[in-house]
DNA sequence: TAAGAATTTATTGTCAACAATAATAAAATA
DNA sequence: TATTTTATTATTGTTGACAATAAATTCTTA
């Protein structure tokens, strides 16, 4: 499953992991990108304790670099840092995804409305290709979740990608979409139904191709607010069974 | 004059100096806020090319520190960073500036819609008072811009510290608000009129006081898109002077 | 035995030396 | 002379040791 995922992004060049700079040309940056791998996979729990000595050990480096990479993992709200009394990685209460999904509400809607602006007319039939993709594996593989998210995320990307603001598309990507993987590899085992977001994005499309900006964005914003409100259901029914 | 300001800030503890966190307990922290504010004032200069060796003997700390802070720096937008390259204090062309205050707008648009429904009436009280003791200064002091601005940060910070999301509030005022404060360093110079800005502000908190997010939303974009149609109209003739 | 103070241990913050890379200058060739 | 190649220098990346602080433990006393 995985592997047709990375060799649709290969073929295509339009998927998430394939535009993520990945620069890894330091030891610091390397060890960045891999414990942010092993944070939002889970490979290292939520809430726990980071000690600089063991972890630096266990990634074979010296505290320097682990360090530097920790000080990116804090800017990116990924573990937090206390003077003199070291670090944990975050955990994702409610609070907190609730503050991501708003976000992402605000700054994607407004990228939606830029991008309805800078869009050039292949951009926009490069996204109704994209949906069409979408939909055609949605009917051959009925149920295998992770394939749909991963497209989801490659649809989100694509329009924010052309809203020609480089702050924002720096912040979506590599902040507000990181901490989102990681709610979704915790709401991953939960079943949902892909065709209304298809809907949704077809809809979006649509106003993006009549240059309607403001319909864009107003669009865009509900559907992620819609997302969060599915999201928060889940996960109230999560801790309800967990304080029984 | 800048007492003036500092006292009142005391005072009613609602000022943006008084808010922002401060910790300095690390001298790497302690070194990262001295060469933020260097860089915000155009002590160090745009565009100026970071030595570590040298900055780091200018503040009498090692290299260590000195790098972590750069990472923060970087990771505000303050400093740029090539691996095995060095770093540079960015410069403010007209394409930044307008990426800011786009952000700026989508941000702090939606912060006010939160604001709006969270905020007590205490809380919108307080708007008021402050609204009109702007309004009494800048019959006093008129043409004192430095406190005019400060006063202008005020009430926006007022309002987005209400919205409540910690994701908002951290970025907003560590990241946007520190890039904002170097571009009117670099506009100081340039008198501008604080009257519209004052009714905008009215109008606004008019907006929250009515409970009406949408208004108080769209109000506050249009606030923030009209300041920077002017700090736009200016930077483009400071081009013009110098092209000539 | 329980609470508080003092001591020890563990962990982070800082430093200065070393290695690796990129920018610069010098030399060689066309 | 212009251009490529080579050597030099300057600057960043990395490391391990040391100092300062916080957490844990032991000891004392009520």
């Amino acid at each position: 499953m995985l592997n047709l995922v990375f060799i649709l992004n290969i073929v295509d060049n339009m998927g998430v992991n394939s535009l993520q700079p990945n620069k890894q040309d330091t030891l610091s940056e390397h060890v960045f990108e891999q414990i942010k791998e092993d944070i939002i996979t889970g490979a290292i729990p939520q809430g726990c304790k980071i000690v600089e000595t063991d972890l630096a050990k266990s990634y074979h480096i010296s505290r320097g670099p682990l360090r530097e990479a920790l000080h990116k993992l804090e800017s990116i709200h990924l573990v937090d840092r206390r003077p003199h009394s070291g670090s944990r990685v975050v955990t994702l209460d409610i609070v907190m995804m609730r503050d991501v999904y708003q976000m992402r509400e605000a700054m994607e809607g407004f990228a939606t409305r830029l991008a309805c602006v800078a869009m050039s007319q292949a951009d926009i039939d490069n996204l109704y290709r994209l949906l069409e993709k979408h939909e055609s594996s949605i009917e051959r593989s009925e149920g295998q979740r992770y394939f749909q998210k991963e497209g989801d995320l490659d649809f989100h990307y694509y329009v924010f990608s052309k809203c020609q603001n480089q702050w924002l598309i720096d912040y979506l990507n590599n902040k507000l979409y990181q901490v989102l993987r990681m709610c979704r590899h915790r709401t991953s085992q939960i079943p949902f139904r892909v065709e209304p977001a298809l809907h949704d994005h077809y809809a979006i499309v649509d106003a993006i191709n009549n240059r309607d900006p403001e319909l864009a964005e107003i669009l865009m914003r509900r559907h992620i607010s819609g997302a969060w409100k599915v999201v928060e259901k889940l996960l109230n029914q999560e801790e309800n069974k967990e304080s029984k």
